[in-house]
DNA sequence: TATGAATGAGCATTCATTCAT
DNA sequence: TATGAATGAATGCTCATTCAT
């Protein structure tokens, strides 16, 4: 049930917005009563969290085998870095309305969210910046400020090239625009 | 008084989100009440659509400019770029409420203002596509994919400088940071 | 200027109803300002009732005509009630929208304005009452009651005849109708 | 539940009329919620609806009574028409609240329920029309406009009688005058 | 454990009325 | 005297949340 919960809550906030949507709404979606919603889920924002939580798992994982891949200097960084974009984009588009649910506009909505981020993404830029570091190929500079830009620029953009691609606009060249776009930017 | 209106509602949506303002609160801040504010706007939602047209006009002004330079194969991508970037940021940065309020968080809670980008957006799209086929020192490719993905990059990683850059990071690091993912993704 | 106020006041009045007409709209429709309107008619129900008392001065003229004639046993009852008729739709005709402001419906949605009548209907009936007991070819029975039905009556159908007439039914076909309905009701 | 906000809302339409009534204020008169209120009825209008429609449900099974009676030419006019008073006066007076509240002043502030009526009116007319023509005890003439006059008097003056009666003036004796009234206008 | 009727604080919006100019 | 911008109390309606069954 807490499944059917979360996945009717996912498809109604990615349609109508976290504030336009209600509680009964996602309720009825799911095929329970209100009452049931609110034995495990204790807010409106709570199942907000709970998505984001869900998701930021499946994201990390992929980060993290990229990060390893990324700190083996054999592996080419265009390679590492067009695979992290393929695996981050198919995660997007493997449950659309679960990452529209969670992108930038719905999640601001709610309070408090915003603060589970910060702690997990300050861990992460302290790693990717020494990874940086680290490779031989990866030009010189404050790799501190490159590894913020870089994590900055994979999560606006692979959200925006899932869900607001421009008509005529192949997905495939884009996504290796994107591929592009990094791999000069951090080659020497 | 629609100066002060504006000003108080700007503030507000950046503080607490579209949803979680009032119109009394908008009105209360502003040292007007709320009869007041409706004698100048018929919605809620108008104040944000005359926000966001103000700051349009203000953002295009400014790229309006850039593409002009941009079309002067005399001057060096790189420099083009920086200063495209430098008065973005100082516009964003002028009136910090007001850009956080226009922030896609805020605009896709309200009805009907996704379309007024779209429009522009397009022909934007068409103009910087040629414009990077003219230039010599543009790499070849599509650059309609190019243009497009340039354009989201500079409007997203620029309000993220402004308003959300992590503790520790210095800003002009960041912004010649940014500089230079554009200008080697562009050049030859 | 009252005039055009009260003109524009019983335009808007039989348009809307009491409750959806604004004091705005009145002094918009007459061409002045609010703050006029204001400087003649104290609240917005004063202006119901300038309406009302012109309007009763003028039907009780009419009346008090009548009942002079009814007075005279040598005019036969018919002809003084059809008289009487003709000019009390002919007076509500005149100036539609006057009458259909004053009706019941937009009357009783103002406060107040209610007593007003009583008074004077106290002191018809008592008139009518003792004219009905005078004359010879009216028939016996409690003249007060008589006297009060046949005011209701009067004053009910002929606010009918002019403003919700059945379509497809002959105006002058129903006023006689209606001279016929009282004429039998009275005579012996 | 619905019973008593229907009751609650009668009671107040009654002594406010429409406009002035809230439909908080009949939520707390019948001892519930708003949020109540709203669960079984969708618009302040439709609390006027379904007590019309009710009201208007019982009426029309006097009134068809009284017809089938008045089509047997055996029974007495006055004796027919006696009942049908008699009983429409006593509906009305079995929920004083409820009749007053659907006088013509109050529906009319209502918008969209003034064409409820006509539909049917439409019908019974010619219902009325054709029996009239049928009795041989009634005179000649128009029927459909001596059917619509009769119409609009039982219906006005029922209501009159009922509820707003000149003080000093025997309720008994006021509907047997009005029984003369139809049955004189009526027969030969 | 599941239900869904009931709650009531809160919001966008209107409009009679005032008053500085 | 005339104006109309400003006021703010009041209204219809929504929706997150509770709790008796």
């Amino acid at each position: 049930m807490v499944q059917d919960i979360l996945q009717a809550a996912a498809e109604t906030f990615a349609r109508l917005g976290y504030a336009r949507t209600t509680t009964n709404r996602i309720a009825a979606r799911a095929g329970v009563s209100v009452g049931s919603l609110y034995q495990y889920f204790p807010h409106k924002d709570s199942l907000l969290m709970r998505l984001l939580t869900g998701h930021h798992a499946e994201v990390h994982q992929v980060i993290d085998r990229a990060l390893e891949q990324l700190a083996d200097p054999g592996i080419p960084l265009e390679k590492s870095l067009r695979k992290l974009l393929t695996e981050l984009t198919a995660l997007h588009a493997a449950d659309p309305s679960l990452t529209k649910a969670l992108s930038a506009a719905v999640l601001r909505e709610s309070p408090a969210v915003d603060e589970l981020h910060k702690e997990q993404d300050v861990e992460h830029l302290q790693r990717v910046s020494t990874l940086l570091a680290e490779r031989p190929d990866v030009r010189q500079g404050d790799h501190r400020a490159m590894a913020a830009l870089l994590g900055q620029t994979i999560g606006q953009l692979t959200r925006w090239l899932v869900h607001d691609t421009p008509a005529g606009i192949d997905h495939t060249t884009l996504l290796e625009e994107l591929v592009q776009l990094l791999t000069r930017y951090l080659r020497k």
